[in-house]
DNA sequence: CATTGGCTTACATCTGCCTTACATTCTTTC
DNA sequence: GAAAGAATGTAAGGCAGATGTAAGCCAATG
């Protein structure tokens, strides 16, 4: 659902993470990565990314464990298994123990790029090529700029992701749990990040919303935000 | 989601077929079977299976060429490509045609069994519970909206966790102890939280039911209130 | 007609949201 | 690389709507 999707790498080979690292990183995912099971798994406690890249042959901790604590955890992420243990068995028995796919070294990287698409297809917003439209508002995704009744909008970064977000989730109610962890990308929930939302929130007010007498982005107390035309 | 997942075969070659066939359905999935492009395209929009097994050597049409249209018509299902052409750029233009999984033949049937289990084990927690209907109120307990009539209720938050109780129990009386207990999460019996109810029941009234004709909310003289269509 | 339970109104409190001002971090520019 | 400026995050206070409380009134039941 987030704009950028976020893929951990769990990966002990120093050289092939670096090359995952920069070939993923060129087709415009955000990465982290983990060079241990422990450390991987703590990371997708932390991260909670997207997707997870995971290697079986790792220092301390089999691969397949961390992968089974995360389903019986309840971790909701794609896990694409990537390793030289490729024959049919390893491959059953990986699915089954969990994971969405499974590409055994050595691979061809416009392979593992598709199947990180396919992966990901299905979290993504519907892409649509042309602009975003609500109402008299327009959001040109390619440019990242806003414009509302023809006239342009000078919005900041956060500003333009908020309402991204917000525009590709019209008409539904957006929590501030979901901005926390589309848009700020924040996973401890203790740490009130409440009132970082309301402020961005009012600072988006003041430029998509005040200036028109027609206002877009509604508030439903208790429950969140919601960008609609009414 | 449905709680036998329905998988349709597009392949010509019947040997193929059947042995698919027998395999998957002793897996304990529904099958169905279509040996031409036209067939299986038709089949997709009348059947909506949850997974397409699709082969690539078509008569008539290409296999590309149908799950294309598919992707283009929005149709939402898995696709999993099964076929000979089995190089590595076949297996980019699959996936990045719109499949989800690509294997080639030939292939070990454990392993197909196993990332078609992958592809539907998303599916099966979608279970959405669907939205409530009790006359003509419609709850939406997702979205946490309520229609009479096609016409929003603007409830607030306690309002409509009681419709919400009051509608999981429609037809039922509901008494005051239930709903001091499992709305109002209230222990101890002895504080007379009577009066909370009586006033939050008035303003739910004042909502769902005043300003219709037909009242769904009634009272039952010293046992409780019941929600139902009279 | 008295009693009981339920309804209504008015008011008190409490929570959640918004605003403002200020601090910190990140960029830009010379 | 330091200073200036913009962007973003933090903290505190105020306001409004939501919820709870109390008291009086009304309607049903015997």
């Amino acid at each position: 659902m987030p704009s950028q999707p976020r893929i951990l790498i769990i990966e002990d080979d120093r050289k092939m993470s670096e090359a995952l690292v920069s070939g993923l990183e060129d087709a415009g995912y955000h990465i982290e990565t983990a060079s241990s099971g422990e450390e991987g798994f703590y990371l997708v406690h932390k991260l909670r990314p997207d997707l997870l890249l995971l290697d079986l042959t790792l220092p301390h901790r089999n691969g397949l464990e961390i992968l089974r604590q995360l389903r019986q955890d309840g971790i909701d992420l794609r896990v694409l298994i990537l390793t030289s243990h490729n024959t049919v068995e390893d491959r059953v028995e990986g699915l089954n123990t969990g994971a969405d796919d499974y590409l055994g070294k050595p691979f061809s990287f416009p392979e593992l790029l598709a199947r990180i698409d396919a992966l990901l297809r299905r979290m993504l917003p519907a892409s649509e090529p042309g602009p975003l439209r609500i109402g008299d508002l327009t959001l040109d995704l390619r440019a990242q700029t806003a414009l509302r009744n023809g006239q342009p909008l000078e919005l900041t970064q956060r500003e333009f992701d908020l309402l991204l977000y917000l525009a590709q989730n019209r008409g539904r109610i957006v929590s501030r749990e979901m901005l926390a962890h589309d848009v700020w990308r924040e996973t401890s929930r203790f740490t009130p990040i409440n009132n970082v939302i309301d402020v961005q929130i009012a600072r988006l007010r003041r430029k998509i919303d005040d200036p028109f007498p027609i206002k877009l982005l509604q508030t439903v107390r208790g429950l969140g935000f919601c960008l609609r035309e009414p």
